[in-house]
DNA sequence: AACACGGTTGACCATCTAGTCAAGATTGTT
DNA sequence: AACAATCTTGACTAGATGGTCAACCGTGTT
């Protein structure tokens, strides 16, 4: 039997609330213990359900994953597909870099389930990079780069500059222990001064 | 017994020879699955040796892993420590940024070894963290400070600054994968072209 | 109340994995 | 050559882990 496969069932009120459960538990476990790193065991116990019943719900730790992983995907696009080829440059990069500095706040363990995955040679995710994402980051780029034409903005290579927007705001979420234990208690959030400081760094990058 | 724990015992050609296969052979495993996601067996068949031949060298699985780390970290703090007080200070951060990313060119496994420890939370490497680093960090980021306040950089965090070092250098070695899938066939080494974009981005974002 | 369906679980199994061990093979030294 | 030290390994163990199953419980509908 398929369980979860299956696009669109009528899901009862327990269906619901104990998918969403698993579903936040294997978060939390996934993306601090990696995919191997994490037992069935564990994220049962995090959601404070029995194994078999676990399995009730989901085909099995792999389908629990991918689950998380599809879930994550559809919503990790949607920043950069907003970039409008039709509004100001600086602005429309500026909210692309706000944006993605916010869902790393709000959302660190998606993203470090992310970076676990890529880490270790994103083996679930090549058909969304090489398909999805790498198409929409084509188009972005060339927007960009008819941007940096008109002289809207700083000539760089556009390929480059969003790996860096990826890199540096990803980097607050991904490396938060780095940061937290190298600043110490000198520092209540690791994203503490964050937006500030990149709002600095890519307007100067930027402007021309 | 303690085999590898004590610091300088006098090793015969074979020993030295195998644990530098071992170590190696780990390092490629641990650095791709991570460590809990990384066994015995596969150490020792990347290795070309047999599994209990591997545990005559080392005295388990998180042994060969502590000395991976340690053998690491040791030369992770070179390039920072190498900043000069009485240099110029644009060349001096100049030439760390190129020396972090060559060492991401040239070692990537290491950085991505790194990069999972940090990902999962840095559950064997906090006293390194807060220890030796912070205190570095500490040190270097009180330099950068001093130059900025004599107007020779741009006024920014230094910290942030650090970590924005960190994360563009190191992004293309960790993140490797995913610039190569996104990138696809247009694209020979994931590095091409990081040297020439990181240079213009410091050089402008540091510029007063 | 009784029924049917959805939900839950203790006990279990097969497989994997870290680590052991005793016996055998190799190497270096005299 | 002979001996001792180093090196190697097949066979094994104990425990962890993903997954199964039959039996049982809970809930809502008639």
């Amino acid at each position: 039997m398929s369980k979860t496969t299956s696009p669109s069932k009528p899901q009862t009120r327990i269906q619901k609330r104990n998918i969403m459960i698993i579903l936040d538990a294997a978060l939390e476990v996934f993306s601090t213990y990696g995919f191997r790193g994490t037992t069935l065991d564990q994220i049962a116990r995090q959601a404070g359900l029995s194994k078999p019943n676990v399995l009730y719900y989901f085909d099995g730790k792999e389908a629990i994953h991918l689950a998380l992983l599809s879930q994550l995907l559809e919503t990790w696009l949607d920043p950069l597909r907003a970039i409008d080829p039709q509004g100001d440059p600086k602005t429309e990069l500026m909210r692309y870099i706000r944006h993605k500095l916010q869902m790393s706040r709000d959302f660190p363990r998606e993203s470090r389930l992310f970076a676990n995955e890529i880490v270790q040679g994103a083996p679930r995710m090549q058909a969304f990079l090489q398909g999805d994402l790498r198409d929409l980051v084509d188009e972005k780029a060339a927007v960009i780069q008819a941007w940096m034409k008109d002289g809207k903005l700083t000539q760089l290579d556009p390929f480059h500059l969003i790996f860096s927007i990826w890199a540096l705001t990803q980097h607050y979420a991904d490396f938060e222990a780095q940061i937290r234990l190298v600043r110490g208690s000198n520092i209540e959030q690791p994203h503490d001064g964050s937006e500030d400081f990149l709002g600095q760094v890519f307007q100067k990058l930027l402007t021309p």
